[in-house]
RNA sequence: GCCGCGUUCGUCUAGGGGUCUAGGACGCCGCCCUUUCACGGCGGUAGCACGGGUUCAAAUCCCGUACGCGGUACCA
């Protein structure tokens, strides 16, 4: 790849960056990486209506949190600023004028009523998708039907007006998409796209291309939505004379019940949809970026794990495919399991710490946490299940879980006293693994019952679950007192 | 409806005319390990949407059909 390689992502802060905007922001900073280029934030703000506040916020600390750096943006300066739109109306306007000189746009002074009843004559004549096109304009209000004097006299007197590009009326409009390779449009499907809105603000066709093109982007890398008012974006370039970067629409995330994946279906699936909720969940975001990353490319080996820096190295835009990807949380799972267990003992501990809102494991003793950890991160998916699962390295049962009572025999309350009385006498040195387990045995022998007659319900008096990590391990960990303090608690409240 | 883009195991994917009785991963199932639950190890399950071409040969190329998705705004 020849010459300086700058890529944006473009979000507009309507909201919380969504997964599938992770992904592109993702896709766009692995190819700028791997080519040694900048990865630019811009911020398209051009709708007043949609606008949130702390959408901007959001978008940053998730990208903060992702591990996806911005070379340029709003508060990252480099030298193709603003990067909010909001901030570059006057740019627009500028341009707008140009192409409005050159009679690649003009103005139309329709209001929302006019147009409305326009599309309601053109579907009751029979036409299913009604357009602003080379037709329609000949019988609404615009500067090319109205006289130059009437044009200027609105304009003047400051009517509402907005900016349309007079697409041609019979024209085939080609382009190559790094993706999908050649794609062509016929020109009479398009309709006169507003380039400027009469709040004065542009659309994103017109923010897009003026942008890309003021801010030397060399690759267009966004969602595949957009794939079909590229040919607009084309015209424009013509307009402009303009070079047009290279383009790549990625395939979409789906949802496992088909579809975008959009709010509404994410939630009936159960799949957040917010980058926010990933960190407020503590997923790892190492895993959630792996995850994205082969969520519709793949570097073509059998690997499967890699590191930020390492997708830098693979990632090529060849390898991504055409087709919808849907997301698959299990998959993310395995994923999160995998960096959640690559880490140390003592790493996750102190990450317990911060996360808890247990004051007994906020103020644990670090090797106690710590050993804890060891015994219980080969069991979960998430570092948040470590506190839930091993809750009861702290606290006393409360309550005990309800499938595991089933475990709770008759005989139960006999074997776990037999056992019970049987290590009483241990001394703290000797209240070990190995030494708690033989004298187990020992009572299963002399009962003639099997293991699980006396592990099962002696791991419900000692942690209140039906499973765990090892339960001699835990004992010794817990301790001579804990241990008998649950049992005689067990035995009074289960027998 | 129209326009565009897609379609390999349930899911993510490898595959670019012969090496494909289609490879890997997640999931699922089984076995081993563990006298628990997991981890781990081993094995298994399952797929080229359909129909026509082109070719000695097609998952791979072409054309249709079906299905899916996207777009069709003074939203991005």
């Amino acid at each position: 790849m020849k010459g300086n390689i700058r890529v944006r992502f473009a979000p507009s802060p309507t909201g919380f960056l969504h997964i599938g905007g992770l992904r592109t922001a993702l896709y766009n900073y692995l190819f700028a990486k791997h080519h040694n280029g900048k990865f630019i934030l811009r911020i398209e703000d051009t709708d007043q209506n949609r606008y949130v506040e702390e959408a901007e916020r959001d978008i940053l600390d998730s990208l903060a949190w992702a591990g996806i750096e911005i070379d340029e943006g709003p508060h990252k300066k480099g030298a193709f600023g603003p990067y909010r739109q909001s901030e570059r109306k006057d740019i627009y306007h500028k341009y707008a004028d140009e192409l409005i000189k050159s009679g690649a746009a003009y103005y139309a002074f329709d209001t929302t009523e006019e147009l409305d009843q326009m599309r309601e004559r053109l579907v009751k004549s029979g036409n299913p998708s009604p357009k602003y096109d080379s037709i329609t304009r000949q019988s609404m209000m615009n500067s090319l039907t109205l006289p130059s004097e009437e044009v200027e006299r609105r304009l003047e007197a400051g009517d509402e007006y907005v900016v349309r590009l007079k697409v041609p009326r019979r024209e085939t409009i080609r382009f190559d998409d790094i993706i999908r390779g050649h794609v062509s449009f016929e020109s009479k499907g398009l309709d006169d796209q507003v380039l400027l809105k009469s709040d004065g603000m542009p659309t994103y066709h017109l923010a897009n291309v003026v942008d890309d093109h003021s801010m030397e982007i060399s690759h267009v890398i966004r969602g595949e939505e957009w794939l079909s008012s590229t040919p607009k974006h084309v015209l424009l370039y013509e307009a402009f004379g303009w070079e047009m970067p290279q383009m790549a629409h990625l395939p979409l995330i789906m949802s496992p019940s088909g579809g975008k994946l959009s709010k509404r279906k994410a939630e009936s699936d159960g799949i957040s949809i917010n980058t926010k909720d990933y960190m407020k969940n503590h997923y790892e975001p190492e895993a959630l970026i792996n995850f994205l990353a082969y969520l519709g490319w793949s570097p073509g080996d059998d690997s499967e794990i890699h590191s930020m820096e390492s997708l830098c190295n693979l990632f090529t835009l060849d390898r991504v495919s055409k087709g919808g990807a849907v997301f698959n949380h299990k998959k993310l799972l395995w994923y999160n399991e995998n960096y959640l267990r690559e880490q140390s003992d003592h790493a996750i501990a102190a990450r317990v710490k911060k996360i808890a809102d247990d004051a007994a494991i906020q103020e644990a003793d670090d090797q106690f946490l710590e050993e804890a950890v060891h015994l219980l991160k080969d069991r979960v998916s998430k570092i948040d299940e470590l506190i839930t699962m091993g809750s009861f390295f702290f606290h006393d049962p409360k309550e005990y879980d309800e499938n595991a009572l089933k475990k709770w025999k008759d005989d139960s309350s006999e074997l776990v006293t037999l056992y019970k009385n049987n290590i009483v006498s241990l001394s703290t040195e000797d209240f070990k693994a190995e030494t708690l387990k033989s004298h187990l045995e020992e009572i299963i022998n002399l009962q003639e019952v099997g293991f699980g007659k006396l592990m099962m319900p002696l791991r419900i008096a000692v942690t209140g679950l039906g499973f765990g990590p090892d339960l001699f391990t835990s004992m010794e960990l817990l301790g001579k007192a804990t241990v008998l303090r649950r049992i005689d608690t067990a035995l009074e409240k289960l027998d």
